[in-house]
DNA sequence: GTCTATAGATCGATAGAC
DNA sequence: GTCTATCGATCTATAGAC
């Protein structure tokens, strides 16, 4: 019942890895990279602060591993997303919708991405990873799925993506990150109404 | 030349006080809130630890005193940018370019939006001082020049001025704070030409 | 009011036993 | 590999001299 106190076997192959990353994720998104201390990570994994030097060198490269990690596990969320099929009106109006209710309620999304932003001055390669796995193949989906469609008219779909993408995200930002919908509270319906609009607004209708 | 080193008139009304929150910014913008030690603080401000807490209480206090400080500085420079005057398409057009030009350039205004996003989840009451005094006013203003061009045909102002502001901004965000430029480059120009595209798409012409 | 000096806690990182 | 114990540095905050 109590863990093998090991002798042989090694059973625990990354065990005590998985441990650690998912201790050091907890403490890293509730207090930010300066805040967290090396003892709370070991306590937070139930093992020794020796043992996490052991497998990751230093508290950077903990902290690399660990957004590396969140990085692709969100990737692969956004990416299932933004798989675009059928009429134009439609598809966009749920990839807003989608991307509004699925990372605006999840709090650790929110605060990850807090924290990518957070660290974006001492630990820049940590923010184009998330640009390189996140932002960017997104914006390429709804950039091909624009351009593909000439009949929306639209002058420069990579440009518009941005609009379409950065509006949505900005909202998410104002107001769950920075606490803003208590202050400008705003219907997320309407702003997928008004975005599918201004999108459709060249199409011949 | 020295400097006095006082014994009754006491001429330095507020000026310790103005050197403390010169310094403290300069180092919590260079190494965020939990990143920042006191002493660095007071050898910033080149004056004692003990004088700092005798004017601000505690880290928390002397925090706070400037990020407000800060939010009224930039509240200003902001309304000036949005000032309406004339036409829509040449109105909705400068306001971009501004903002793009002299928000995208500042680099302490860059690193004080960080620090803003950053310190959001442990103090959520900076980032509302924020979106009070620089978000709000802004997007009012440019919610009411939507509102009163009934010629722009634009059904939900409210939402476009969130749809303008929220492209602008987090085109920055993406460019400048997470470096995405390197990665993702896109002329500030086509986002400009983009989003008064599809401000003025309803437009009669 | 402003300083020096320091208390008391906690930090990142490591040595050495097992 | 993993642990306990600890080092030396640094942290926030305060006491006491001037």
């Amino acid at each position: 019942m109590a863990r093998a106190k090991s002798s042989s076997v090694s059973e625990s192959a990354g065990e005590k890895v998985e441990q650690i990353l998912k201790g050091a994720m907890q403490e890293f998104l509730a207090h930010g990279y300066a805040g967290t201390s090396m003892d709370r990570v070991a306590a937070a994994a139930g093992v020794s602060k020796a043992t996490v030097y052991s497998h990751f060198g230093d508290k950077e490269g903990l902290f690399a591993a660990l957004v590396e990690g969140l990085a692709k596990k969100r990737f692969k969320i956004l990416l299932d997303i933004a798989s675009p099929a059928g009429e134009a009106k439609i598809v966009l109006r749920q990839l807003a919708e989608t991307l509004l209710n699925q990372v605006a309620e999840d709090a650790e999304h929110i605060t990850f991405m807090r924290m990518i932003i957070a660290e974006s001055g001492r630990f820049p390669n940590l923010a184009k990873i998330f640009i390189r796995h996140i932002t960017l193949p997104v914006l390429e989906k709804l950039i091909q799925y624009l351009a593909s469609h000439p009949e929306l008219n639209i002058p420069d779909p990579e440009a518009a993506a941005r609009i379409f993408l950065g509006s949505v995200v900005q909202f998410i930002i104002i107001q769950e990150i920075l606490h803003g919908k208590e202050i400008i509270p705003l219907d997320k319906e309407r702003m997928i109404d008004s975005l599918t609009h201004f999108m459709l607004s060249g199409a011949g209708k």
